[in-house]
DNA sequence: GTAGGGTTAG
């Protein structure tokens, strides 16, 4: 009898047969004990598992270590510590399995600090349980979460000391777990070292190259695992299919998602969700929506926020009140959505549609997430909340606090308050900002070590401006260098605000494009209506420039396509260029008929491009490094000198490219309009430079330019 | 004839 229900096909059975035993006065052993708990925790059942733990004390087995561990584990799968913890402190003694499985618990129930520390109180002479190989699996995984890198290290050496250092999973969490630290070699160094690597070895390994901003190497990865034999599975597409979208190769990413099936894996939410994320911030955001619409899969709520993160970049404004519905068709909207609603509708100067999201939001009594950051200070995690004081230290830090933000004014750090969202009067938005959770968790890190130690600090939403900016002065002039990172997410590295590194390399935002523009604006018989305007050297006339002015300096991604409107917080302030502004004027006049001082366009030129590499390039970086590039290639001498001249005569598309070829060494994009009678005008040239803006490269892709063979050169 | 139960990688 006891068998039969221990054994019996579904859970419900075996609970039905052990009822039925006990009212006929049968007394089951602890072993069916365990296997009715298994069942209870299979079909998550919270009633029949608490009748199982009566029973268990009624029979008399609580001092069974195993059928108690059992019983926890039921609980943690429950998502109830505080029974699980009950469980685990009456139980006579603890051995290794019942601290891993209270580890688990705490780690799956999002009490991730409370997991890291039991490492330490399991170790402590009042209980002397000796942490296992599972243990650190357990560990590993939580230091992953958090970021938590030097506990990871700790895990590590504890590792290798205790000779578990060959075990296969135990590798393959720690590459995850320096992965996500932003420990790339680390990661790579624990893979290389590995005799034996699996799937999920590999899958790890691109998913770390993925997630820190090296794609190429994540899709060269997935390239070699297949030629040592091993097979792909579900996980290892999901990375793939996410360095490509980070790298933004577009038809690479179509190619290896259709060749899943080859594999015979069916693509799952995860896969679409990269898809959605690859076709949305390549600007395909219909090709995205007809993903979504047409997959075997119910769509989720986040695969419509990542397409509704692809129309704030690509200011789809339409779409993303569309994706919006379907959110809230889901119930699923959340106060994150709202504000990417806002921020597209600020993208494009909507600000009436900008006041109704923000009263629905009120109205709704909806709350934006609070920021959360942490940092790790010799191998403890702290965890800081918008003006928290629930630190031990709080008084110290503010005091700290104060005092780093009297150093930093003088250094010239000033409070940026475009970042805030919310409806705050001018005075409470400075306090808001004074004490977001980042500026918190900066200040105990220079309150608890000594100068010249790094700082990592861990946040759950993006790092505001001003905290940014907050950031940068103090680590200079507080000597540190301070680290911001993200750990739970994927986002590529041009939406994290980070620096300390060079963040653009190998991201699929390496080239530059250099617009030189040189607009005619045409009327319906060919006539030239205006062309570039700008100002005179040391004269207040405008007058049509007589060469070529600068349209632009965008980051591109490699196959072309270029993000947009990346950061609506970051908004044109001119009195970062009051000292190229002479230069400005003259070089990067603005595109249209005259009007203004042109400076309308840099400020559209920065927000929907600049914006886009602001980790790298600031306001006046930016526009100071395309001013430098004109000096650099001087278009109008070097078409000049072979013969190419504005004066209105025709001239072979092939000539021109060839000049600037001659000249520069890299071929130039050439891009054309065409006047009412048909014939291509020079309109404007692309340049292709690298990361750091200083040096040519070849274009990996050429615009299509609409040029014919024969193009007229108007005169200026 | 009397086994059989707990934690675990990307």
């Amino acid at each position: 009898m006891i068998r039969a229900y221990s054994q019996s096909s579904s859970p419900e059975k075996g609970f039905h047969f052990y009822s039925q035993m006990r009212d006929k006065g049968f007394r089951p052993d602890p072993i069916s004990s365990s296997f009715v708990l298994k069942s209870c925790t299979r079909i998550s059942s919270l009633v029949g598992g608490r009748q199982i733990h009566g029973r268990i004390l009624r029979d008399g087995f609580q001092s069974d270590c195993q059928l108690l561990t059992t019983l926890m584990g039921f609980y943690a799968s429950c998502d109830n510590g505080t029974d699980a913890r009950k469980v685990f402190d009456e139980m006579p003694q603890r051995d290794t399995v019942a601290w891993n499985v209270l580890i688990s618990c705490y780690a799956r129930n999002g009490r991730t600090r409370d997991a890291l520390s039991l490492f330490d109180v399991m170790q402590n002479p009042e209980y002397g349980s000796e942490p296992g190989d599972v243990t650190c699996l357990l560990l590993l995984q939580a230091c992953a979460h958090l970021g938590a890198l030097e506990f990871g290290e700790r895990i590590h050496k504890y590792i290798n000391d205790h000779g578990y250092g060959d075990g296969l999973k135990l590798c393959n969490s720690l590459i995850a777990m320096y992965s996500r630290c932003g420990c790339l070699d680390k990661a790579f160094e624990v893979f290389q070292g590995m005799p034996n690597k699996n799937v999920v070895s590999w899958s790890a390994m691109i998913s770390g190259l993925a997630m820190n901003g090296h794609g190429r190497n994540a899709i060269e990865a997935f390239i070699e695992m297949q030629k040592m034999g091993i097979s792909p599975d579900d996980q290892t597409f999901t990375g793939v299919l996410s360095a490509c979208s980070h790298v933004g190769l577009v038809d690479e990413g179509m190619r290896i998602f259709e060749s899943m099936r080859e594999f015979g894996i069916s693509p799952n939410i995860h896969h679409y969700g990269c898809m959605v994320d690859l076709l949305g911030r390549s600007g395909l955001l219909d090709q995205a929506y007809q993903l979504i619409t047409s997959m075997g899969v119910k769509p989720d709520s986040t695969i419509w926020r990542t397409l509704l993160g692809a129309c704030r970049i690509h200011g789809h404004v339409s779409l993303a009140e569309r994706v919006v519905g379907h959110l809230i068709e889901l119930k699923a909207q959340e106060a994150g959505d709202y504000v990417l609603l806002l921020n597209i509708y600020a993208s494009v100067s909507d600000w009436e549609k900008v006041a109704n999201v923000r009263r629905l939001m009120k109205e709704k009594g909806i709350q934006t997430t609070p920021g959360c950051s942490t940092t790790e200070i010799n191998g403890e995690v702290h965890e800081f909340v918008v003006d928290d004081d629930a630190h031990p230290r709080k008084k110290e830090i503010y005091e700290m606090l104060d005092e780093i933000e009297k150093q930093v004014k003088l250094a010239g750090y000033v409070a940026d308050m475009s970042a805030e969202l919310h409806d705050l009067g001018a005075q409470e938005k400075g306090s808001a900002l004074t004490y977001h959770s980042e500026k918190l968790a900066i200040a105990f890190g220079v309150l608890a070590t000594p100068p010249n130690t790094k700082i990592r600090v861990a946040k759950n939403l993006r790092t505001c401006v001003d905290c940014h900016n907050f950031a940068k002065v103090v680590s200079s002039v507080y000597n540190r260098e301070l680290e911001e990172f993200k750990p739970r997410d994927l986002l590529p590295k041009w939406e994290q605000l980070g620096f300390g590194t060079n963040d653009f390399k190998d991201n699929g935002l390496s080239p530059y494009w250099f617009l030189m523009g040189f607009k005619f604006l045409s009327d319906e018989s060919g006539t030239l209506l205006c062309g570039m305007v700008s100002y005179n050297e040391g004269s207040d006339k405008r007058k049509p420039a007589a060469n070529f002015g600068i349209h632009g300096l965008w980051p591109n991604y490699n196959d072309g396509s270029y993000p947009s409107n990346c950061d609506p917080d970051s908004p044109f302030d001119p009195s970062t260029i009051s000292g190229l502004k002479r230069q400005m004027q003259s070089n990067w006049p603005t595109l249209a008929c005259p009007s203004g001082d042109g400076t309308k366009f840099w400020e559209h030129e920065w927000e929907k491009h600049g914006t886009c590499s602001e980790s790298v390039l600031d306001q006046e970086g930016y526009f100071e490094a395309a001013l430098n590039l004109k000096k650099q290639v001087d278009l109008l001498s070097i078409l000049q000198k072979a013969g190419i001249q504005p004066d209105g005569r025709f001239y072979s598309l092939t000539s021109i490219t060839k000049a600037i070829r001659d000249a520069t060494g890299y071929t130039p994009g050439i891009e054309c309009n065409v006047d009412a009678s048909g014939n291509s005008q020079l309109y404007q040239i692309y340049i292709c430079v690298d990361t750091d803006g200083t040096n040519l490269i070849e274009c990996p892709v050429l615009p299509r330019g609409k040029c014919s063979s024969r193009i007229e050169f108007p005169s200026f």
